[in-house]
DNA sequence: GAAGGATGGGACCTTGGAGTCCATTCAGCG
DNA sequence: CGCTGAATGGACTCCAAGGTCCCATCCTTC
């Protein structure tokens, strides 16, 4: 409960190439082991030997554990939000779409289901246990859904989606069937809940399309 | 790995009354705890002391902490899909679905979103650790969508969905969309992603309806 | 090239929490 | 009743995992 430099922020503690390249090996091997065994089976020591570091490195660049996780849960949704951008930020048509879903559907039945969504995972595996980590996970989640109704958005201005279609809604419900999907194959070990309920998401969408389209995709 | 009374049932332990209510307690205990911290945030103690017994009940009961986990995920299981089936074995019509919409919208809602399904979050926190647990989980939701199925199933015999609506299609979307809803509401705390989702899921049910059906209900 | 802070290795400490054990009480049965 | 095994209380053991510490080495700066 200390107030953490609130007046005196000149001391800032000089940093290394070499101390940012170990950090981030830290954060690089957390992120692995965390997304396979998630967060609370793996251990300071577990991430100490992947990343080829030793505790005092650890607790030199983390407080502890729990700053250790926050700070992951930043590196994944920068990680997360940065690929979602690459794929979304041009999105102007349903087929974009639809490339956006066969993407993250090809990517996860690489592991046969398995894992789930490494934001997803994080989020019900700590929302009831951090209150910082829950919050910025929630911002993550609502960047990532802006990411999508601003592509909606593009189609709604540009004639493609109906004019009472609502973005922000149909975004909403296709991240929620996305997760969905995420955790019924997780559950599983298969990807296919994940393409059914990304395709009844899809299907929502384009019922919302302008008239001038014609039949069914996929 | 002992092989347990493959061919010798007779050394069956006798069980009093007394020791089955103590188990159900220890159930009972966990299932709460565990509810709202999470399985592994939760300790023996804790269950221990909220169910009122002594650490050499629970070891009577239970091999081991796993032994416990796993019969809580059957416990929680039986709960689910008693109450689901209780909410589903009568569905015959869309009408009903949105009763059994509301009905869940409204339990989430009393926590502000919080904690999310109980089914859901073992599946993530034990898919990747537990592979019986996760057998089971899976099984669970298997079972669970065969409820929302089997009414689907109901309503596309009666005429109310139209022959080419696939039930367990239908089925495992809206399965997905409760639980990204659910995992949604949990990180934001606030039950509007899990309305958006399963709006989105009904409505896409919806367009299955037969002809005859009036202007959007909700 | 000496000082001083950053980086690093790894032994060591501490503790929370899983799991053991034994003495005691309770309940059904001959 | 008294015997037997189930039920129970709770002290105790043990260890994995988080966290501390100290000393060595490296890098930058003057």
């Amino acid at each position: 409960m200390g107030d953490e430099q609130v007046a005196a922020p000149t001391k800032q503690r000089r940093i290394s190439q070499r101390g940012i390249a170990t950090r981030e090996r830290i954060l690089e091997a957390a992120n692995r082991l965390m997304f396979v065994r998630g967060v609370n089976a793996t251990t300071l020591d577990d991430v100490r030997e992947a990343s080829q570091t030793s505790k005092s490195q650890l607790y030199h660049h983390f407080a502890d554990k729990q700053e250790l996780v926050r700070e992951l849960v930043k590196y994944r949704g920068a990680l997360v939000l940065q690929r979602e951008r690459a794929g979304l930020e041009r999105l102007r048509s349903f087929s974009g779409l639809v490339r956006w879903r066969n993407a993250l559907v090809q990517a996860n039945s690489l592991n046969n289901g398995k894992y789930g969504c490494g934001l997803g995972s994080m989020a019900v595996e700590l929302s009831d246990q951090d209150e910082q980590a829950r919050s910025m996970l929630s911002e993550t989640f609502a960047a990532w859904g802006k990411l999508i109704s601003d592509g909606l958005h593009r189609m709604r201005d540009s004639g493609a989606l109906r004019q009472d279609a609502d973005p922000e809604k149909l975004a909403t419900g296709l991240m929620a069937a996305l997760q969905g999907g995420y955790l019924l194959a997780n559950a599983a070990h298969n990807v296919e809940p994940m393409e059914v309920a990304l395709d009844m998401a899809l299907d929502h969408i384009k019922s919302f399309l302008s008239e001038p389209s014609g039949e069914p995709t996929r």
